[in-house]
DNA sequence: CACCATGTTCCTTG
DNA sequence: CCAAGGAACATGGT
């Protein structure tokens, strides 16, 4: 479950693990997620390294660490749709879609992703493009007016594109559009000033909303007392799905102003919106 | 079996 | 050049 405010939550459970610790080894036991960088390339630069800080950047984490002879190094790591990464005491057996494992000198770092659209490599390059993050002094709201002008792209399609704001994915473009109150399907060019502040100032509610619910939700990062955490719980979605207003909602009433939520597509990917609020 | 899925990239078709 | 559509990636859930 990877949108911005998934991965600013999981930072904040990684870093504190992983500060400090060193690299012992590195197991990649699916090849896919570490190109272009490849295996040898990253045990290479991993392999005795320390673990300074865990940032992130959109939807990528940037892993910042130390090499033994003091060089800088940063692994970028990606969810894809479906990968998890945590920490744990590194006894129990391996979970079946493991993609990389860091063995540290206490405890292991986890990399699992079934369907292996994550990416964990050393590749910097696919920072470059990307758009401000929500909250720096560089997004302003003349900046996605900008960003939406000149093009007859509908909005939410925009809001996909990583270069306009780092971090909005599916679930919260659509959130974001309900919030605002606008049609999904709008040109973006369309939108006058007052609308694209709106808009500006209801993706970074929406997004802050859903990372105090990561934080507040019951993720259980002890997992009970061992260390284990399972990011994508079943008790962790359940509580952010309580916020969410129109994903995955089509055919249920508009918790605002009690219509039908319907599923369009745009750019082959589902849209829900609330006809009442978005006319 | 059918269809859907939080992401991204690439290719083809207007 | 632009935008839209589809496929691809690889797997799981309903």
């Amino acid at each position: 479950m990877p949108e911005l405010p998934e991965v600013e939550v999981l930072r904040r459970y990684l870093e504190p693990r992983l500060q400090g610790r060193r690299i012992v080894e590195v197991e990649v036991r699916r090849p896919r997620v570490v190109r272009p960088t490849g295996e040898a390339a990253l045990r290479e630069a991993l392999v005795g390294a320390c673990l300074r800080r865990v940032d992130r950047r959109g939807k990528h984490l940037l892993f910042v660490l130390r090499t033994s002879s003091g060089c800088e190094r940063t692994a970028v790591g990606h969810l894809g749709m479906t990968g998890r990464m945590y920490v744990d005491p590194g006894k129990g057996a391996l979970p079946r879609h493991t993609a990389v494992l860091l063995h540290l000198d206490q405890g292991r770092f986890l990399f699992e992703d079934p369907r292996q659209f994550g990416r964990f490599h050393l590749e910097p390059g696919v920072l470059e493009g990307m758009g401000p993050e929500p909250w720096s002094q560089d997004w302003t709201p003349d900046h996605l007016r900008s960003r939406l002008s000149g093009t007859r792209q509908a909005v939410k399609t925009r809001l996909l594109d990583q270069s306009v704001v780092a971090g909005v994915g599916n679930i919260y473009a659509s959130e974001a559009l309900h919030h605002a109150g606008i049609d999904p399907a709008r040109p973006g060019s369309q939108l006058d000033p007052a609308e694209t502040a709106r808009l500006w100032h209801s993706i970074r509610t929406v997004l802050e909303r859903a990372i105090e619910d990561g934080l507040g939700a019951n993720l259980d990062f002890a997992g009970g007392g061992d260390g284990l955490f399972y990011f994508g719980s079943a008790a962790g979605r359940e509580a952010g799905a309580e916020r969410l207003q129109v994903y995955d909602r089509a055919g249920k009433a508009c918790l605002r102003c009690g219509g039908t939520i319907e599923r369009t597509v745009q750019a082959a990917r589902s849209t829900f919106s609330c006809p009442g609020c978005q006319g």
